[in-house]
DNA sequence: CTGTTAGCGCTTTCAT
DNA sequence: ATGAAAGCGCTAACAG
């Protein structure tokens, strides 16, 4: 049983194409008669008929649907965060008559520009969550001809859509509580160099030692790759020496489960020993033992925020309004669990 | 800067259209003179030309994508099982060439009828995660046009592919694995009615206890829903009254949880006063403290298989054989961890 | 309220 | 190797 055609069911009802597309669209319904609504409505339930989307989206100029532009890698999804992103835009999606479509990207920069042209892929507007590509194709922001939000802080004077958190925030969060706490000796490890995020949070920690007249000196943050294994390793490594640690600022929460590990592996005792915060609240993070305190990151009001913004600039597109970009900056919050001690 | 069309381009470069297309298009692409084709890839580049998509769509008569049926849900993806379903459909679709669309609909059955006509929603096949309107709407799988494929071990006789895995073995092996352990005297806490996977569990569970002449009465299964809490106030109350209990075996890890956190309450040990062993490896079972025991569902692997499965289908098109409808059935497997004692 | 008709931008024979 | 032209199935003016 073949898909029906608009031309088909006028035949069967014995009215003309129009008079169908009108009765199927909500925004003209109301200009077909009750009768042959009913008609027609009886025979598209007889036949199942099912409008050919290509059509109406090339008719119309829109697909109806948005996009998310993710990083092409196994697994993906299990990463919690990309799962709080996908929640973000689905939620968002929900009632807006948009359809959601992922973009998937490889992460290997091969070929990209061959990838390029997907850009115009079936979709209106583009949610971005693919930091690789994004770092090696800046420029690509300019080549799209649909609105694109972007999901981090990375530059400004992009001409998209931006959301962001407060990273820097987060970091002297972190140092105020660690201080609070009594902490005077805290190492940091460090996120890749690549990752703005990790520099802001580094920043506003240091801003916020500085400011109270902590002395705080490169030897103290240890490098490290946002890795868990990377995390134990270096903790154990570090801690064998310097043994004035009371506290380490992890910039991720991988990180901190591994800085636990590797703290626990020394036969030392976490938070009594050596306190661990993190930064991103993963969902495992309130699991663990002890229980991680950290920083929370609104990644999920994030991508909700960037699908918004999105369906906005879109429904505006028929206005005659100028466009402009938005950024939005969301704020995060320290999570006390039980991984830092009081002194 | 507008997009371009195909038309724009071809009079820039001085050919015809069909030249343009054919110099876009992979396969055609060896049609086009060497000289061409670099003037043509030039002034792609130059212009950024993307062709449109609902246009190929439309002239293809294919979408090169798949959609994946949920639920319209707040937070969606943060359930486990549906990040895993996700990761399972979109590695799969990894180098297929076909994109991946989410296809939305409500859980409430109002409106469904409104809704079913979005199945056409531009895309070749489907893969079906969508239990309450799959129950309601049995019927969808015969008016739809296109190949589906669904996520669960529901009827035999539905004219589509179905992945299901093997929960009847499950139970089993849970069976012989409390009754290796020592324990005779277990509770059953078993899913909603509507659930046939708990139903199938339950079932292999039984077959084992009446095998090995291990008797076993109603009274000894809890009914509950699947939810957590719901699992901690049956458990307290079931505990409370039947002393001898000395495992339970929870048809889902969410139970599970609940139940260990009624036996705490109680200020019993779990599992030195009674085992908890739940069903389906959700991540946060093994962060839970004691670790649970439980039997792997592999619910990626399903997801994987069925959008597989679906690829297939759509690539066996074009070919003049016939079409048939393949079953797979995935194993499960126990996963032992901490939660139950040895007797 | 209903029908006619001109696109929408591309793919794909069929010629040449 | 290239071009001309016929659709693909629908939407939206426009006319009545």
């Amino acid at each position: 049983m073949k898909k029906m055609t608009i031309y088909q069911m006028a035949k069967k009802a014995g009215v003309s194409i129009a008079t169908i597309s009108r009765a199927m669209n909500p925004n003209t319904r109301h200009k077909v008669s009750p009768p042959t609504r009913a008609k027609i409505d009886q025979l598209i339930e007889k036949h199942g008929y099912t409008p050919n989307v290509a059509a109406q989206n090339l008719s119309r100029a829109s697909s109806r649907a948005i996009g998310v532009l993710v990083p092409q890698q196994e697994g993906l999804f299990t990463n919690d965060f990309y799962a709080r992103i996908l929640s973000g835009v689905s939620d968002a999606l929900i009632g807006s008559g948009y359809q959601f479509k992922l973009v998937m990207l490889p992460v290997d920069g091969k070929n990209w520009e061959q990838h390029n042209f997907k850009f115009g892929e079936g979709v209106d507007g583009l949610v971005v969550a693919h930091w690789p590509y994004f770092f090696s194709n800046k420029s690509f922001v300019k080549k799209i001809k649909i609105p694109v939000a972007i999901i981090n802080d990375w530059d400004k004077g992009l001409t998209c859509h931006r959301v962001s958190c407060d990273n820097e925030n987060g970091g002297s969060l972190v140092a105020e509580y660690l201080l609070n706490r009594g902490h005077k000796n805290i190492a940091v490890l460090s996120g890749p160099k690549w990752s703005t995020d990790s520099h802001s949070r580094l920043q506003g920690f240091k801003d916020v030692l500085k400011k109270k007249r902590v002395k705080f000196d490169a030897a103290q943050v240890i490098s490290a790759n946002y890795k868990e294994d990377e995390a134990t390793q270096k903790v154990k490594l570090f801690l064998t020496s310097k043994k004035k640690t009371s506290a380490i600022f992890c910039l991720n929460d991988a990180m901190a489960i591994g800085a636990i590990r590797g703290i626990q592996e020394l036969g030392l005792s976490c938070p009594k020993q050596v306190s661990v915060i993190g930064f991103d609240d993963a969902v495992s993070a309130q699991w663990h033992s002890p229980k991680l305190t950290t920083v929370h990151h609104p990644i999920y009001e994030m991508a909700k925020g960037a699908t918004q913004i999105l369906l906005s600039d879109l429904n505006r597109k028929n206005k005659v309004k100028k466009r402009h970009y938005v950024e939005q900056v969301f704020p995060v919050r320290l999570v006390e669990r039980q991984s830092v001690a009081k002194l």
